[in-house]
Parts: structure tokens; C-alpha cells; sequence
DNA sequence: TTTCCATTTCAATAGCTATTGAAATATCAA
DNA sequence: TTGATATTTCAATAGCTATTGAAATGGAAA
């Protein structure tokens, strides 16, 4: 993972509600969820949940697959580890002190 | 960690000069920084790197001392391990694709 | 082929973030 | 006190981000 990616994918989880939406995303494993059922797991309107889905794509946490009328989404298990990894590696040089404060 | 302290957190973290200055706070260890060096660190002008750096501290990922003159900067590593803790188990759920992915 | 449903896109707006250079503050030394 | 050094704060500006509701798109069914 890039630096570049790495800021990204920071900025895609700044927020609660993308931060929310991932939860119920990675909570709904391999099965995923509908783009409506992604927003009504937030509270969101359509529009808005679009907008914050989109973002976490852009940032490749999350990936899309059309399914006929609906678009199904899905946590991207190996891009969070990958991210994860950045953070505790690159960042933080694999710390004891950082993984101890982790519970690792 | 509450939800409102990693979306702060990934704030700080989503800026790559602010990520390449924890990177070098981390590498400077227990000793720190002084605000100057931090700036060279990243060749920031002094008051874009004290931007930065409030940043940071605001949201609890460094933590600043003057000593006489000169502020020191020193990374949190209680805060970086949480926050990967958090990114692990609370958003995760510490699946096992995402531990591998990370090398766990 | 018209209608319906799920979702995205668009436009407008408000608020936040980053950058720059100048001015202010804090500390020490002469 | 005066001057030098380290750092922050301020003001102006440009660009980005989030929210809202209306309109457009893609696909399935009647």
C-alpha cells in the first residue's frame, strides 16, 4: 500500500457515517448489502448514503456489483488488513509499545 | 476509543505531509522532535508544519512540551495502538482475512 | 412500451481544510 | 532593556467535503 492510498482510505473512514457504513459492511461479510440497505443501516437518505458509498469505493474498502436492479456492496477484507498493515508497519515500525496498546 | 476519536484520528492521518511527520516522530521515539526539526523533517515552512502539527495533537496522536525555547513533539504510541485496535476489532470484528492481510 | 423500483447524478449551498506570508508571543542571552 | 531565536497565531484565499432535494439512469415487470 502506497502513501497515497493510505491517505485516501484515511479520509474515506474521517467520517461516522462511512465509518458506520463499513461496520454493517464488514458485519454482513461475504453476503454484502444492498446500496438500501447500506443506507438504511445509517439512517441515510439514498442520495446521500450514494455519495458516502462511492467515496469508501474510491477508496477501495469497499467494492460494488451490480445485481440486476440493485448494486450490491462488500467489505474489502484485504484492503482493510493491507491498511492495518500500513498503519502498523510503515507507521508505526511494528512498536511494541503500539502493539501491546492493540492487544497484539 | 469512542467512534468520534478514530474519525478524528483518520482526519489526522489523511493528509500526507501530516502522515510523514508522525512517521518521523515515530522513528524519533521517546526523544521527539523539536517543532523546527519536525518541519525539516518534511521541508514545511515553520507555520505550515505548526498547522500540521496542532492537527495531530488535536486529535491525540502526538503530544507536545516546550522545553525553554523549543516545543517538543513525541508521538503517542498508546494512541496508535488503540486506534489500530480500534481499526482491527471495532470495525473488523478481528476477522481472520483482514488479520492475514496484515500479517497477524 | 409504459410504469415502477433502486440507485446515481446533478446543482446549489454551507462549512471545513490547506497554504501563504506577516505579525504576535515566549524564552533566553547579552 | 534590547536583541535574537523558536514557534504560533492571524488573515486572506483557494479548494475540498457534506447535505439536500430534484432529475436522470438502468433494469424488471405489467
Amino acid at each position: 500500500m502506497t502513501e497515497a492510498e493510505a491517505t485516501d482510505a484515511f479520509a474515506a473512514l474521517s467520517n461516522p457515517l462511512r465509518l458506520r457504513l463499513l461496520k454493517h459492511l464488514v458485519e454482513a461479510g461475504a453476503t454484502g448489502l444492498t446500496a438500501g440497505a447500506a443506507a438504511k443501516s445509517i439512517g441515510a437518505s439514498p442520495s446521500g448514503a450514494s455519495f458516502h458509498l462511492a467515496a469508501l469505493s474510491e477508496a477501495e474498502l469497499i467494492v460494488a456489483e451490480r445485481q440486476s436492479r440493485q448494486i450490491l456492496y462488500r467489505a474489502r477484507f484485504d484492503r482493510l488488513g493491507a491498511l492495518i498493515g500500513y498503519l502498523l508497519h510503515d507507521c508505526c515500525r511494528n512498536d511494541q509499545a503500539v502493539r501491546s496498546c492493540c492487544g497484539l
